[in-house]
DNA sequence: CACGACATGATACGGGTGTACCACGAGAGG
DNA sequence: CCTCTCGTGGTACACCCGTATCATGTCGTG
């Protein structure tokens, strides 16, 4: 071993200083130089932990998914214990929504790459972890769990009805973030679908 | 008069030009430079035409706004007559889907600006019209119109109804956008929950 | 002590960006 | 007939971008 700073820490570093602008003003706006002075590093620097700027945008959004699933795990165990298929749905919906800082950052910044997979599709495929998949996965097996307790409509798809919740909150999500209403605004509108939803027929 | 060339006819086919970059390449790519050369007119006249890029940007947005209502008015109009409240919604509500090529090219050419507010939001104030929000009273009128002739159980919030509608809508077409399902498959899940929407209670 | 791998700094290069400037044809108004 | 304004072309400017190159410092290991 020589001088051997932590890697990982200092790719940390630069990694969440590019996600910082990218939350504050947009994806277009994290050149290498303003990542580079964001971190207080030297661009060269930069460019030693990730070769190309695409390699750090991506491990960026690695890092963003696992902040992310992070933070979910920690909303779902607070939804209490033993936990009801209605406290799980509950918080993995509203803890996406951007009520508070750390999911409007989150929410933003994820937003910010939306318009990169757009213009440039094949960013998604090198990121393995397809998240929203996984999440609608999970989320049908709530809900199919809530119908054999009865506390939804057995009449319902759970399929569609997971897809359609979590299409609903990711549009409020892009309504919040659009300026269009607060995020308790969204939360109200989410809740009241929920109490439809969560009803004994 | 001198020479004369139409003012409006150009200026329409330089944003259009634009609209077709952002939608196939995106916003990021469509400069002055690319827009000339899409339009096939020089890059001194882009900015005859438009003095400065965000003249031309906002004009293109107002025009891609009108498209979107044409072809909104278009659908209901389509919807049958004597119109029904579940016909209008149904039709507002999915010719904003991307399913077919020229929603597809609305819906990706809207995502390509919502990037654009997010980083810069004074855009959205210098672009008067806001469509959602008209488009979502729009939507809550209807709901109550359904509600009064039974057809929607009355124990709905309309507002909320209608907000989280057209928040679904919005999500399934960004998901259709990102690759994640296809047009028809988001077609399907917003039928389903129209079909549980529109149930005599 | 010396060598070599690692870590970092400064700077250069080619290209793309929005905007500004200058020149020139053609038709209208005096 | 002259002149002036409108429409248009070409090009230059200053800046920012991602990446590459060269040089240097610093330490563990032989």
């Amino acid at each position: 071993m020589s001088v051997q700073v932590d890697h990982e820490e200092r790719r940390r570093q630069i990694a969440e200083a590019l996600l910082r602008i990218a939350d504050t003003q947009g994806l277009q706006a994290a050149s290498m130089r303003a990542v580079a002075a964001e971190a207080g590093v030297s661009l060269r620097l930069v460019q030693y932990y990730f070769t190309t700027k695409e390699g750090l945008l991506l491990d960026a959004l690695a890092r963003l998914g696992a902040q992310l699933q992070a933070r979910m795990e920690q909303w779902i165990s607070a939804a209490g214990s033993p936990p009801t298929p209605r406290g799980i749905v509950t918080a993995v919906l509203s803890c996406i929504l951007p009520t508070d800082p750390e999911s409007r950052r989150i929410t933003r910044t994820y937003a910010a790459y939306y318009t990169l997979v757009l213009s440039d599709p094949e960013v998604l495929e090198k990121h393995g972890a397809r998240l929203p998949e996984l999440l609608e996965g999970f989320l049908t097996k709530q809900i199919r769990a809530a119908q054999e307790v009865r506390q939804i409509d057995s009449g319902k798809n759970p399929e569609m009805t997971a897809a359609g919740l979590l299409a609903m909150v990711n549009g409020l999500g892009s309504s919040v973030l659009g300026g269009q209403r607060t995020g308790d605004a969204a939360l109200a509108i989410l809740t009241h679908h929920l109490d439809e939803l969560f009803r004994s027929p």
